[in-house]
DNA sequence: ATGCCTAACTAAGTTAGA
């Protein structure tokens, strides 16, 4: 039975780690691929050398900070939106949606929120907010629909090493998780929690304290999948292996298959 | 309570990440 893949990962700087990232689209040659953290403007996108490595790309940059693309091996995404609705007020570059494969995808990148308490953390709420109506209603269609990012959301503390140093982090917060929850009330499976409900899964180790060296980590980017995909869903993982290279971005590749 | 490490912007030092 043919499958697809489709991963998120946040590269933390598309121009600095592309060879990172043509690396590991070689050697995992993923279907779609969502992208969080590209730090570059629009006209500074690599899309040369990403249509090299055989793969079409949307994208919406920003100068220094966020930036989100769709990327699909052996084909252009079709657009459906970018940023979320009713963002005439929206400074960053956050959201990018299209369809690919007969399905859906969202590539989000939601606010850090720190520090907290503060504007920042407030911010993160709000675009929370935003991104759980937005949600319901891509759910609603009954559609295949895939919301794949950086969720800056650790769901609870099976999802993080140890909460000792992190407990005023914004990643942690009763309010981002009462976000998260509420965003799976609506019917969404987390597909890694879904495939492996009692490992110890990590997608995020930070460059402090040599945390990648002990495996101290967090999970913070999430494929979550509507209920017509969500039954087609096969496996899902980290490919923890990236985040080992020289120069890597403090996230690993995180990713789902499903029947075709 | 803060720094640790890293990138962008810019040109030495700040901002942001999580």
């Amino acid at each position: 039975m043919s499958t697809l893949t489709f991963a998120t990962f946040n590269i933390n700087g598309i121009r600095s780690r592309l060879p990172a990232l043509l690396t590991w689209l070689e050697r995992e040659a993923p279907d779609v691929v969502c992208l969080q953290e590209l730090k570059c403007v629009d006209s500074a996108f690599p899309i040369a050398e990403i249509n090299a490595a055989g793969y079409g790309a949307i994208w919406q940059g920003e100068k220094a900070w966020n930036g989100v693309a769709i990327l699909a091996r052996d084909m252009d995404p079709i657009e459906t939106r970018r940023g979320l609705p009713a963002n005439e007020d929206d400074a960053h570059s956050r959201y990018i949606e299209a369809a690919v494969h007969g399905v859906l995808v969202g590539c989000l990148y939601l606010p850090n929120g720190n520090p907290q308490p503060g504007p920042k953390f407030e911010h993160k709420l709000k675009w929370f907010e935003r991104f759980i109506d937005h949600a319901q209603s891509l759910y609603d269609t009954g559609h295949p629909v895939l919301l794949a990012g950086d969720y800056n959301v650790i769901p609870t503390d099976a999802d993080i090493y140890n909460t000792r140093s992190w407990l005023k982090d914004a990643l942690l917060q009763p309010e981002s998780r009462a976000c998260y929850e509420r965003l799976l009330q609506q019917g969404w499976t987390d597909a890694l929690r879904e495939t492996h409900p009692d490992e110890r899964i990590y997608t995020f180790w930070d460059y402090f304290r040599r945390h990648w060296e002990s495996n101290s980590g967090l999970r913070i980017d999430h494929l979550l999948l509507s209920d017509s995909l969500a039954t087609r869903l096969k496996d899902a993982g980290v490919d923890t292996w990236v985040r080992g290279e020289p120069h890597a971005s403090d996230h690993a590749p995180t990713w789902i298959t499903v029947t075709a």
